[in-house]
DNA sequence: TTATACGGTTTGGCATACAATTTTCGGCAC
DNA sequence: GTGCCGAAAATTGTATGCCAAACCGTATAA
């Protein structure tokens, strides 16, 4: 779904990259082909805004900045574009995505459902002891809220969401989820930065953990949809 | 050489059109570029069993047959790997993917709940002449029911499932829809040569046609994703 | 007979060279 | 000064070549 493509940006510049969001690095088998690895640097340049959303890549330029020539960076590229993190334009090459708006409420829209399910298949298909592990992940991240450490917060609150989608044990829902919210990493961490009800945040996870312990699928999955639901207030009214 | 580049026929030869499925061609902008004409050729090819699951796939070799150098290919390759249409091994090349039962049910569950979604937002937001057409669709499927035309009914079926997830105007859910639902053309259409319980599919699919009708977002969401549910049954006995 | 070592053949991985298209920019006319 | 046209430069698209790793068959030794 071609998105504008040429609009600047979405939100706030944020040109300065001195905080550098960290990468999730998820990579599937990076250590392997050379093809691989350049796809993982990408994807970690885009999410660390080395390559910001709106610019165009130069392949010479940048397969010489990677060492690499061009014929494994250009297929990298087809998978960031079939990934719909970067846009190909016809015969003038790729472009960083910038999703807009609009956009973004369609991906919650779907990530909310899918992660609905994720919690309903965590709680009917996962054992004790991966619930246990994301609760603990839970409170170490209401540790990081009290901290007052947002990097840490929002990296523990991602780490959460996949590992709930995770216990489900659905491969295809994993892969998916983490298809689509990828191209939210960026939007996520910008809107993370604002402090915008941080408090309802968290206790809408207080909740999702107590429906996580008491085993209710139902009930979980209502509140993974809600959550996401309040992604997008926030996200959406920051946007101005 | 100076083919003159680009050569017209991107049609092959199709030797063995025995059984062809018919290929939805529903890519993106196919005319274009050669390596989105050589990915949509070589998706055509997967479903129609030219090149069937778990063959190798030969560049030199394939790459002659369709008249192109390996290059562009090698990147209509990597798009289909990140379609999970086929498999990548590490150094050994590319094998069609041959989805197993788990993985069937796997995508026929996300597909439930994304086409439960579908259907909410059809209803919610897809306006009269919209939801008129896919009725139509629904008519014209019946039709194919009571001629016991199989592939009419199968390309009406896919039509009216696609149709429904379109109406409710989220691209990302059209697209993630799309191709979830390519990894399953094959096996769907071989599921539907068998007429098991095909009054049953119908009957849900009148059911479904009414809620369309009503308007009633929550009993069609229900309807769609017990419609899916009843298709992994299909398939799951029929596996053996 | 079986296991294994070895060399030829095939195939994929990457780099480079060439062709085609787009962009840029200088010059000229208005 | 503005706008249009065209050639040069830059960039993407495609083809080809070289190398290394994997496969297969044979032969040799235990």
């Amino acid at each position: 779904m071609a998105t504008s493509g040429i609009e600047p940006r979405v939100l706030v510049e944020h040109d300065a990259p001195d905080t550098l969001p960290e990468p999730p690095n998820d990579n599937d088998l990076a250590g392997r082909l050379l093809v691989s690895q350049v796809a993982s640097k990408l994807r970690d340049m885009i999410i660390q805004d080395e390559l910001k959303p709106g610019s165009r890549i130069r392949e010479r330029q940048l397969s010489e900045r990677l060492n690499v020539s061009r014929t494994p960076l250009r297929e990298a590229i087809r998978i960031l574009v079939s990934e719909r993190l970067v846009q190909s334009l016809p015969n003038r090459g790729a472009v960083v995505a910038s999703p807009d708006m609009e956009e973004v409420r369609q991906l919650l829209q779907v990530l909310g459902t899918l992660e609905a399910l994720g919690g309903q298949l965590a709680v009917e298909a996962g054992d004790d002891a991966r619930i246990e592990e994301i609760l603990a992940l839970h409170h170490e991240m209401l540790s990081a809220y009290y901290r007052k450490d947002k990097l840490a917060y929002f990296k523990l609150n991602q780490a959460i969401h996949k590992s709930i989608v995770a216990a489900g044990g659905n491969a295809v829902l994993i892969d998916t989820h983490a298809q689509l919210n990828a191209r939210l990493y960026r939007i996520r961490y910008i809107s993370n930065q604002r402090d915008d009800r941080w408090h309802e945040a968290v206790e809408q996870h207080e909740q999702i953990a107590d429906a996580l312990k008491a085993r209710d699928a139902g009930r979980l999955a209502v509140l993974m949809r809600d959550h996401i639901g309040h992604t997008w207030v926030k996200v959406h009214s920051a946007d101005g």
